[in-house]
DNA sequence: CCTTTGCATTTTGAATACAATACACAGTAT
DNA sequence: ATACTGTGTATTGTATTCAAAATGCAAAGG
């Protein structure tokens, strides 16, 4: 007689644990940009030894989150204005292509959805909640790329995302600059509302390109403040 | 009196000599897809111990090349149709980018350099050398990669390629779909010369649309005739 | 006083040793 | 015969050990 189990035992591997447990401490910044990994007092803190913490290691500076300097340790990746500057294009091109592929595969429901948040968005913004608002906008974001039915893509959007929230690049946004992230969203529902991948896709190439622009500007202003 | 040297000397690190050695038998052929990828074997080849190899693994793992089944040992990647399906897009996307940017940075004789490949190309098209054009195609789309001076877009670009390359699917080209890509790229080139960015990325977008289409088409062919 | 050099210490890199898990195969029962 | 179970073997995962390189610091020299 064949017995039927509901739910397979997972033990998560202790690899993967490691990097997920890294991957933590850089995103809420227990680990800074530029700050070193100390092998020895991670492993003991971690109550494991220096090998699978050196794999980890491997795994995150391949990553990107990771600099890893032969024979002088790791450290949390650093970015330079120019490096985020690279980054943005990219993390626009790949939300671009999100947004053409979910005017194919998205159902109206999935678009529907896509629009509360936004909508949610538009509270948050007219009440002025900016923490709030940043927290449903990422999961806009990301939503938007799931919608596009496409792992790999979601796979290296969420590499990027993680890369550049590390480098403490998200940022406040200026009065003025919200308003106009608003508006461009108002656009993005509809062109996929409308199944126009062209225009969509395009849309969010300029709207990423004008957040990307706004965040370097304020980075640059927050540090002509610090002088 | 201070003493200049000419050249740093740099000791590659195993770590990086290990990872490139592999990323070549997995490029070469030597490690098929669905291979599994021994440690003590390998690394008694290598003539190290296994702590640097499954170190390697675990960035390889990371780029996608390999799969990391925990405790059952890495296996050369191997890509479903629908996984070339959705990493055919993202490299197309990436390309495009590259495109506008190219516009934007590419010198005129970077320009002139990309044209006299296609000539390259246009030529052993004519002749009917498939091996080389597949080379200098090779060199083509490398080169409009490098000339958007965007790091982290090549490092994508180059890690897609590789992935798709080790899966086996850069395939030799039906006649019509040749005369075909041979056109586009002359569009292609065309648009870099006018700088016209939004051109160059649109006919990007579709080059890499049509030939992803081709060789898929191609793929469903060959698996029909094994059978 | 600043720079350079040598040495002790710390930290990283690699090999080895040990443990845990998966695999292969033979034996057994149905 | 087939499916299950148990056992030995091979392979992977982790800890420990040893080696090599980098770091910090103090002494020597300019």
């Amino acid at each position: 007689m064949a017995v039927h189990v509901t739910q397979t035992i997972h033990r998560k591997s202790l690899h993967d644990e490691i990097v997920a447990r890294l991957r933590t401490m850089i995103e809420d910044g227990t680990l800074q940009p530029g700050q070193k990994v100390p092998e020895q007092a991670l492993a003991g803190q971690m109550g494991i030894s220096r090998t699978p913490l050196r794999e980890a290691l491997k795994t995150l500076g391949a990553e990107g989150l990771l600099v890893l300097r032969p024979n002088r340790g790791a450290v949390v990746a650093v970015l330079t204005e120019a490096e985020i500057g690279e980054l943005f294009p990219i993390i626009g091109a790949l939300e671009a292509l999100a947004a053409e592929l979910a005017c194919a595969t998205a159902s109206a429901e999935d678009i529907a959805a896509l629009r509360d948040l936004h909508e949610t968005m538009r509270a948050e913004h007219a009440r002025g909640d900016e923490v709030a608002y940043r927290r449903t906008n990422r999961t806009f974001h990301a939503r938007l790329v799931d919608l596009a039915d496409n792992g790999a893509l979601r796979d290296y959007y969420e590499q990027l995302h993680r890369r550049i929230h590390a480098a403490r690049f998200i940022l406040s946004k200026a009065p003025a600059d919200w308003d106009r992230a608003v508006a461009e969203h108002e656009r993005i529902v509809c062109a996929l509302e409308a199944r126009d991948a062209q225009s969509a896709g395009q849309l969010l190439r300029e709207h990423l390109s004008v957040t990307a622009a706004d965040a370097m500007r304020r980075a640059l202003e927050r540090s002509r403040a610090e002088e």
